[in-house]
DNA sequence: TTTTTGTGATAGTATTACTATTGTGTGAGA
DNA sequence: TCTCACACAATAGTAATACTATCACAAAAA
């Protein structure tokens, strides 16, 4: 049995959807090749066109522009892993270890999704820890968002708060708990890999360490036996 | 009496010390204006020059390129506020309390030092939200680091990670939980502002709050009387 | 069959991110 | 007092970037 996972994506990220046709798809794997590569504030439409072996104004028929696809890329990734996340806490009663599950699916290397051919979910995992955050930092946030560009984002952010609740319905800071984990688990393997000093992972370079890390930090808070501080 | 706060950057940071002019304060001045209003994408050199009534040639000779001024004027954040968290925590006994001053220094809104008149704190702290990770979000990281451009932030968290160590001697992670704290201080706030739904602080938009969730994560963590996970 | 659609090919423009050169006024040192 | 760096202004120029527009062709849909 052959399966295909395909992700359905907001129609306002594309110009047209690059899910149905062979360039289309190029564009994307080899985007994400491309902007792993070079980063992504060298990464050019022109040398993706190179790449690719198509035009620049071909690319320019599928996105507005570089941002947009990399929104684009972003939120197919929330989404794929939104998707993991109820694959991998289905049937699971206990919330603490579903938490415990999702944090290793946040943080942890990522294998690749064979359903999902062109798409290394590997090198997506890497390119959202260095460039994911550039997707809202911008001045075009809060437009970008009135057209629900990161409802992706936004969706497991709340799956996530919801776990916590279910951990601890008392516990006062569920979304803002579950947004710090999610970038905590990307920022902590950025600084690990690029600027170690500013975590205690060390050399090893071991994503293991980050997920204790914020295993550690998240039942802290949500199993306190400890007064309320003031 | 008149005091003058200045701060010894990094010689890499600049090509000519823009402290030593009258059109290297300027270029500081108005760059953090000119990248407050734009943004750091549209902000360019060009902009810059004929804010300041000078030629784009003239900014080049003090610094590379508009990452390098990022970096410099971030650098500059980072050194800024840990002279701040060293006055504001001396004579202070309890780790605790250190703790809590340094959270609210991290992440409430800042009034303008008269010390340092070409800076505008409130609005360089609002930079540092939206734009301060793009100073290490890219492919040069590992090299601007060696370069040392990085050490305000790493000497900040350090100093952070201390005090965690005196609330709690037996923590595992205190510079992974320093830079959280400090990254969380940032990113609360943006998506406060800008991403509501990834946070519990509603339509207040109070830094309080972020004070209140941030000191709850820290707290948590360090003062634990429940047994050790497993 | 006609029409639409996706693509390739080419051209062109405004802006960006620089580099280089030249001249002028100012201030420090001889 | 001379002069000699110097910081800066002014101008010019280049390669790359970020687009937009037009036309032609082939395949698929109507």
């Amino acid at each position: 049995m052959e399966l295909h996972l395909q992700i359905k994506m907001n129609e306002k990220l594309f110009l047209r959807d690059p899910e149905q046709s062979e360039l289309g798809k190029k564009i994307i794997s080899h985007s994400i090749r491309l902007i792993h590569e070079t980063g992504f504030e060298s990464f050019t439409f022109k040398k993706l066109a190179e790449d690719i072996g198509t035009t620049e104004a071909g690319i320019y028929r599928y996105f507005e522009n570089k941002h947009r696809l990399l929104i684009y890329i972003v939120a197919w990734y929330w989404s794929w892993l939104e998707y993991r996340v109820t694959v991998h806490t289905n049937n699971i009663s206990d919330p603490i270890t579903k938490l415990k599950r999702v944090i290793r699916l946040l943080a942890a290397n990522v294998e690749d999704d064979i359903r999902t051919s062109h798409v290394e979910e590997n090198i997506l995992h890497q390119i959202i820890i260095a460039e994911g955050s550039k997707a809202y930092l911008t001045k075009k946030v809060s437009k970008d968002n009135k057209d629900h560009l990161f409802k992706p984002y936004k969706d497991l952010c709340a799956k996530i708060a919801d776990i916590i609740l279910e951990c601890n319905p008392k516990y006062e800071y569920p979304r803002s708990l579950s947004s710090t984990i999610i970038e905590m688990a990307h920022f902590q393997v950025f600084f690990m890999y690029n600027l170690p000093s500013l975590t205690d992972f060390g050399p090893a370079k071991d994503e293991e360490r980050v997920v204790s890390f914020l295993e550690d930090l998240a039942l802290n808070c949500l199993t306190k036996n400890r007064k309320a501080s003031r």
